[in-house]
DNA sequence: CGAATTTGACCGGT
DNA sequence: ACCGGTCAAATTCG
Protein backbone atom coordinates (compact mmCIF):
# COMPACT_ATOMS: atom_id res chain seq x y z
CA UNK A 1 0.00 0.00 0.00
CA UNK A 2 1.06 3.54 -0.83
CA UNK A 3 2.64 5.12 1.90
CA UNK A 4 1.45 8.74 2.52
CA UNK A 5 3.91 11.15 4.07
CA UNK A 6 1.11 11.73 6.39
CA UNK A 7 1.88 7.88 7.32
CA UNK A 8 5.20 8.51 7.31
CA UNK A 9 5.44 11.59 9.80
CA UNK A 10 3.00 9.05 11.94
CA UNK A 11 5.16 6.56 11.79
CA UNK A 12 7.94 8.00 12.76
CA UNK A 13 6.40 10.08 15.58
CA UNK A 14 5.54 6.74 16.78
CA UNK A 15 9.10 5.37 16.45
CA UNK A 16 10.25 8.55 18.51
CA UNK A 17 8.31 8.43 21.13
CA UNK A 18 8.86 4.67 21.88
CA UNK A 19 12.31 5.69 21.73
CA UNK A 20 11.64 7.98 24.17
CA UNK A 21 9.39 5.87 26.67
CA UNK A 22 12.31 3.19 26.15
CA UNK A 23 15.04 5.67 27.18
CA UNK A 24 12.92 7.13 30.16
CA UNK A 25 12.07 3.27 31.18
CA UNK A 26 15.82 2.37 30.87
CA UNK A 27 16.64 5.03 32.93
CA UNK A 28 14.31 4.49 35.80
CA UNK A 29 14.81 1.00 36.07
CA UNK A 30 18.44 1.82 36.05
CA UNK A 31 18.25 4.73 38.63
CA UNK A 32 16.07 2.70 40.87
CA UNK A 33 18.22 0.34 42.01
CA UNK A 34 21.42 2.19 42.82
CA UNK A 35 19.03 4.61 44.49
CA UNK A 36 20.42 7.24 45.85
CA UNK A 37 23.67 6.60 46.43
CA UNK A 38 24.49 8.61 49.40
CA UNK A 39 21.38 11.41 48.50
CA UNK A 40 19.42 11.29 51.69
CA UNK A 41 16.48 9.28 49.79
CA UNK A 42 13.52 10.96 52.39
CA UNK A 43 12.03 7.89 50.80
CA UNK A 44 9.60 10.34 49.68
CA UNK A 45 8.84 8.85 46.56
CA UNK A 46 5.99 6.83 47.19
CA UNK A 47 5.18 5.08 44.19
CA UNK A 48 6.69 7.63 42.25
CA UNK A 49 9.54 7.51 40.09
CA UNK A 50 12.98 8.30 40.33
CA UNK A 51 13.70 10.22 36.90
CA UNK A 52 15.47 8.94 34.55
CA UNK A 53 18.92 10.69 33.93
CA UNK A 54 20.75 10.80 30.67
CA UNK A 55 24.08 9.59 30.18
CA UNK A 56 25.17 13.02 30.28
CA UNK A 57 28.04 14.19 32.30
CA UNK A 58 26.22 15.78 34.56
CA UNK A 59 24.02 12.84 35.58
CA UNK A 60 27.16 11.22 36.99
CA UNK A 61 27.84 13.79 39.48
CA UNK A 62 24.21 14.55 40.38
CA UNK A 63 21.02 12.99 40.68
CA UNK A 64 18.07 14.47 39.94
CA UNK A 65 15.71 12.97 40.97
CA UNK A 66 12.22 13.87 38.81
CA UNK A 67 9.11 12.11 39.21
CA UNK A 68 7.46 11.00 36.43
CA UNK A 69 4.17 13.06 35.58
CA UNK A 70 1.88 10.50 33.65
CA UNK A 71 0.03 12.78 31.04
CA UNK A 72 -3.03 12.41 33.11
CA UNK A 73 -6.04 14.14 31.54
CA UNK A 74 -6.64 17.91 32.30
CA UNK A 75 -8.75 19.11 34.86
CA UNK A 76 -11.63 21.67 35.15
CA UNK A 77 -11.14 25.16 36.42
CA UNK A 78 -11.92 26.27 39.48
CA UNK A 79 -15.26 28.45 40.35
CA UNK A 80 -15.03 30.46 43.25
CA UNK A 81 -18.25 29.32 45.27
CA UNK A 82 -17.94 26.33 47.34
CA UNK A 83 -20.85 24.79 45.97
CA UNK A 84 -19.02 25.07 42.59
CA UNK A 85 -15.51 23.48 43.96
CA UNK A 86 -17.57 20.65 45.33
CA UNK A 87 -19.11 20.23 42.14
CA UNK A 88 -15.48 20.08 40.38
CA UNK A 89 -14.18 17.71 43.00
CA UNK A 90 -16.83 15.34 41.97
CA UNK A 91 -15.97 15.70 38.30
CA UNK A 92 -12.14 15.29 39.61
CA UNK A 93 -13.31 12.16 41.20
CA UNK A 94 -14.60 10.69 38.05
CA UNK A 95 -11.85 12.01 35.97
CA UNK A 96 -9.49 10.20 38.30
CA UNK A 97 -10.97 7.19 37.90
CA UNK A 98 -10.88 7.27 34.17
CA UNK A 99 -7.29 8.14 34.94
CA UNK A 100 -6.74 5.15 36.79
CA UNK A 101 -8.32 2.96 34.16
CA UNK A 102 -6.55 3.88 31.44
CA UNK A 103 -3.71 5.90 31.55
CA UNK A 104 -1.52 3.36 33.30
CA UNK A 105 -2.30 1.27 30.03
CA UNK A 106 -1.30 3.75 28.02
CA UNK A 107 1.91 4.21 29.76
CA UNK A 108 3.38 1.27 31.61
CA UNK A 109 6.17 3.00 33.45
CA UNK A 110 3.74 5.83 34.68
CA UNK A 111 1.87 5.61 38.25
CA UNK A 112 -0.58 7.68 38.99
CA UNK A 113 0.03 11.43 39.00
CA UNK A 114 -0.20 13.56 41.92
CA UNK A 115 -1.74 16.10 40.68
CA UNK A 116 -2.85 18.98 42.32
CA UNK A 117 -5.11 21.93 41.34
CA UNK A 118 -4.61 25.62 43.10
CA UNK A 119 -6.02 28.36 42.33
CA UNK A 120 -3.11 30.96 42.35
CA UNK A 121 -0.93 33.03 40.47
CA UNK A 122 0.46 32.11 37.55
CA UNK A 123 4.41 31.66 38.96
CA UNK A 124 5.79 29.43 41.00
CA UNK A 125 9.54 28.40 41.75
CA UNK A 126 10.06 26.13 38.82
CA UNK A 127 11.68 26.63 35.72
CA UNK A 128 8.69 25.88 33.42
CA UNK A 129 8.94 25.52 29.74
CA UNK A 130 5.92 26.44 27.64
CA UNK A 131 5.17 23.96 24.91
CA UNK A 132 1.77 24.66 23.95
CA UNK A 133 -1.44 26.69 24.00
CA UNK A 134 -5.04 25.75 23.66
CA UNK A 135 -8.44 27.42 23.50
CA UNK A 136 -10.54 25.28 25.62
CA UNK A 137 -14.43 25.37 24.88
CA UNK A 138 -16.43 27.24 27.05
CA UNK A 139 -13.63 29.16 29.08
CA UNK A 140 -12.61 32.69 28.13
CA UNK A 141 -8.71 32.01 28.34
CA UNK A 142 -6.62 30.13 26.70
CA UNK A 143 -4.83 26.67 29.07
CA UNK A 144 -1.26 27.13 29.03
CA UNK A 145 0.94 23.59 28.70
CA UNK A 146 3.89 23.66 30.49
CA UNK A 147 6.43 20.86 31.47
CA UNK A 148 9.35 20.90 33.08
CA UNK A 149 12.46 23.05 31.91
CA UNK A 150 14.92 19.37 32.81
CA UNK A 151 12.63 17.47 31.46
CA UNK A 152 15.15 16.53 28.16
CA UNK A 153 17.95 16.65 30.57
CA UNK A 154 16.24 14.60 33.62
CA UNK A 155 13.46 13.01 32.05
CA UNK A 156 11.36 15.10 34.52
CA UNK A 157 8.24 15.15 33.07
CA UNK A 158 6.18 17.06 35.44
CA UNK A 159 4.07 19.53 33.93
CA UNK A 160 1.14 21.74 34.83
CA UNK A 161 -1.70 23.67 32.66
CA UNK A 162 -2.18 27.28 33.70
CA UNK A 163 -5.77 29.08 33.15
CA UNK A 164 -6.33 32.10 33.79
CA UNK A 165 -9.55 32.50 36.03
CA UNK A 166 -12.75 33.00 34.53
CA UNK A 167 -13.60 36.75 35.89
CA UNK A 168 -13.74 37.44 38.98
CA UNK A 169 -10.17 37.81 39.44
CA UNK A 170 -7.78 38.12 36.83
CA UNK A 171 -4.99 38.11 38.71
CA UNK A 172 -5.37 34.71 39.58
CA UNK A 173 -4.78 31.64 37.50
CA UNK A 174 -5.92 28.09 37.94
CA UNK A 175 -2.54 26.17 38.09
CA UNK A 176 -3.12 22.21 37.47
CA UNK A 177 0.25 20.26 38.28
CA UNK A 178 0.72 17.09 36.80
CA UNK A 179 2.71 14.48 38.70
CA UNK A 180 5.97 15.68 40.70
CA UNK A 181 9.21 16.71 39.83
CA UNK A 182 12.80 16.82 42.36
CA UNK A 183 13.84 19.51 40.02
CA UNK A 184 12.51 22.46 42.26
CA UNK A 185 13.60 23.42 45.16
CA UNK A 186 10.64 22.25 47.14
CA UNK A 187 11.59 18.57 47.70
CA UNK A 188 9.30 16.52 46.60
CA UNK A 189 6.05 18.53 46.67
CA UNK A 190 5.04 17.66 43.40
CA UNK A 191 2.16 20.40 43.09
CA UNK A 192 4.94 22.98 43.98
CA UNK A 193 4.44 25.64 46.87
CA UNK A 194 2.86 29.01 44.60
CA UNK A 195 5.21 31.82 45.26
CA UNK A 196 3.13 35.01 44.71
CA UNK A 197 4.87 37.27 42.52
CA UNK A 198 3.22 40.11 44.19
CA UNK A 199 3.26 39.54 47.29
CA UNK A 200 0.57 41.35 47.97
CA UNK A 201 -1.54 39.11 50.40
CA UNK A 202 -0.60 35.90 51.47
CA UNK A 203 -4.07 34.29 52.02
CA UNK A 204 -3.26 30.67 52.95
CA UNK A 205 -0.80 28.82 51.17
CA UNK A 206 -1.22 24.86 50.77
CA UNK A 207 1.23 22.83 50.47
CA UNK A 208 0.65 19.11 49.51
CA UNK A 209 3.70 16.91 50.28
CA UNK A 210 3.76 13.20 49.11
CA UNK A 211 6.68 12.66 51.07
CA UNK A 212 8.36 12.21 54.19
CA UNK A 213 8.17 15.03 56.65
CA UNK A 214 11.78 16.01 55.64
CA UNK A 215 10.30 16.77 52.44
CA UNK A 216 7.64 18.27 53.91
CA UNK A 217 9.99 20.48 56.30
CA UNK A 218 11.76 21.62 53.05
CA UNK A 219 8.69 22.57 51.45
CA UNK A 220 8.07 24.49 54.73
CA UNK A 221 11.01 26.37 54.81
CA UNK A 222 13.55 24.30 55.40
CA UNK A 223 14.82 24.97 52.22
CA UNK A 224 16.70 21.70 51.04
CA UNK A 225 19.80 21.79 48.91
CA UNK A 226 18.87 19.47 47.30
CA UNK A 227 18.86 20.49 43.84
CA UNK A 228 22.16 21.29 42.27
CA UNK A 229 20.74 23.38 39.37
CA UNK A 230 18.36 26.20 39.48
CA UNK A 231 14.58 25.80 40.00
CA UNK A 232 13.41 29.26 38.73
CA UNK A 233 13.96 31.36 35.52
CA UNK A 234 15.50 34.08 37.88
CA UNK A 235 18.21 31.48 39.10
CA UNK A 236 19.08 30.42 36.07
CA UNK A 237 19.28 33.75 34.82
CA UNK A 238 21.56 34.96 37.50
CA UNK A 239 24.18 32.02 37.41
CA UNK A 240 24.40 32.74 33.89
CA UNK A 241 25.59 29.22 32.36
CA UNK A 242 23.97 27.81 30.13
CA UNK A 243 22.87 24.36 31.42
CA UNK A 244 20.83 24.32 33.60
CA UNK A 245 21.97 21.10 35.33
CA UNK A 246 25.41 22.58 35.78
CA UNK A 247 24.09 25.84 37.64
CA UNK A 248 24.85 26.65 40.70
CA UNK A 249 22.19 25.60 44.09
CA UNK A 250 18.85 27.63 43.98
CA UNK A 251 19.07 27.34 47.86
CA UNK A 252 17.67 30.74 48.27
CA UNK A 253 14.52 31.03 48.67
CA UNK A 254 12.20 33.56 47.67
CA UNK A 255 9.81 34.28 50.35
CA UNK A 256 7.05 31.83 50.15
CA UNK A 257 3.86 34.32 49.88
CA UNK A 258 1.02 33.67 48.05
CA UNK A 259 -2.23 34.24 47.09
CA UNK A 260 -4.21 31.39 47.53
CA UNK A 261 -7.49 31.78 46.91
CA UNK A 262 -9.11 28.56 46.99
CA UNK A 263 -7.55 25.43 46.09
CA UNK A 264 -8.93 22.03 45.18
CA UNK A 265 -6.73 19.30 45.68
CA UNK A 266 -7.08 15.97 44.50
CA UNK A 267 -3.80 13.48 44.67
CA UNK A 268 -3.36 9.62 44.27
CA UNK A 269 -0.53 7.54 44.69
CA UNK A 270 -0.66 4.30 42.85
CA UNK A 271 1.14 1.89 45.34
CA UNK A 272 -1.09 3.44 48.30
CA UNK A 273 0.61 5.67 50.30
CA UNK A 274 -0.32 7.98 52.80
CA UNK A 275 0.21 11.40 52.07
CA UNK A 276 1.43 13.79 54.54
CA UNK A 277 -0.16 17.41 54.64
CA UNK A 278 1.40 18.97 57.81
CA UNK A 279 0.87 22.07 58.92
CA UNK A 280 3.32 24.52 59.21
CA UNK A 281 1.80 28.12 60.74
CA UNK A 282 4.73 30.00 61.04
CA UNK A 283 4.53 30.45 56.90
CA UNK A 284 0.95 30.36 56.93
CA UNK A 285 0.90 27.09 55.56
CA UNK A 286 -1.84 25.10 56.12
CA UNK A 287 -1.54 20.80 55.70
CA UNK A 288 -3.41 18.63 56.51
CA UNK A 289 -3.04 15.18 57.26
CA UNK A 290 -4.76 12.79 54.94
CA UNK A 291 -4.92 9.40 55.05
CA UNK A 292 -5.29 7.10 51.66
CA UNK A 293 -6.81 3.47 51.51
CA UNK A 294 -4.81 0.72 50.78
CA UNK A 295 -6.26 -0.17 47.80
CA UNK A 296 -4.07 0.29 45.10
CA UNK A 297 -6.01 2.31 43.48
CA UNK A 298 -8.71 4.15 45.76
CA UNK A 299 -9.81 7.77 45.28
CA UNK A 300 -7.90 8.98 47.75
CA UNK A 301 -9.33 12.23 48.25
CA UNK A 302 -10.23 15.69 48.07
CA UNK A 303 -10.08 18.67 49.86
CA UNK A 304 -12.19 21.40 49.46
CA UNK A 305 -10.00 24.13 50.83
CA UNK A 306 -12.81 26.44 50.34
CA UNK A 307 -14.30 25.19 53.44
CA UNK A 308 -11.38 23.06 54.82
CA UNK A 309 -13.03 19.49 54.08
CA UNK A 310 -11.66 16.72 53.42
CA UNK A 311 -13.36 14.13 50.99
CA UNK A 312 -12.28 11.02 51.49
CA UNK A 313 -13.45 8.85 49.04
CA UNK A 314 -12.27 5.03 48.78
CA UNK A 315 -14.55 3.24 46.15
CA UNK A 316 -14.04 -0.21 46.95
CA UNK A 317 -13.15 -2.51 44.11
C1' DC B 1 23.34 32.31 17.94
C1' DG B 2 21.27 29.41 21.19
C1' DA B 3 17.27 29.06 23.89
C1' DA B 4 12.49 29.83 24.67
C1' DT B 5 8.01 30.70 22.86
C1' DT B 6 4.41 30.58 19.46
C1' DT B 7 1.21 28.29 16.84
C1' DG B 8 -0.87 25.21 13.59
C1' DA B 9 -1.07 20.36 12.89
C1' DC B 10 -1.53 15.97 14.54
C1' DC B 11 -3.21 12.35 17.55
C1' DG B 12 -5.95 9.74 20.79
C1' DG B 13 -9.96 9.45 23.55
C1' DT B 14 -14.79 9.97 23.93
C1' DA C 1 -16.76 14.62 14.80
C1' DC C 2 -15.25 17.07 18.58
C1' DC C 3 -12.11 18.21 22.08
C1' DG C 4 -8.00 18.48 24.70
C1' DG C 5 -3.02 17.42 24.90
C1' DT C 6 1.31 17.25 22.56
C1' DC C 7 4.57 17.91 18.88
C1' DA C 8 7.62 20.44 16.17
C1' DA C 9 8.74 23.95 12.72
C1' DA C 10 8.91 28.74 12.66
C1' DT C 11 9.57 32.76 15.05
C1' DT C 12 11.06 35.68 18.69
C1' DC C 13 13.95 36.84 22.42
C1' DG C 14 18.10 37.71 25.14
Amino acid sequence: MARTTAESNAASRHVAKGRKAAARLHALLGQQLPAAAGSPPSSTLHGLWSSPSRSSAASTERSPRCTVAPPARRTTSLPAAAGNANRSAARLVLELQRVRRGSVLNESFNPIPCRVEKKATMHDSYLWRKYGQKEIKNSKHPRLYYRCSYRDDHGCTATKQVQQSEDDDPSLFVVTYFGEHFCGRVADVGCPVVAGDDGEESEELIVISFGSSAAVAAATGGASAAYPWPCCREDAKNSGASQPWSLPDCEEVPPLTANVAEELIEESTPESELMGLISSPDLEYSLLDLELGESSLGIDGFINFDELSVYSIDNAR
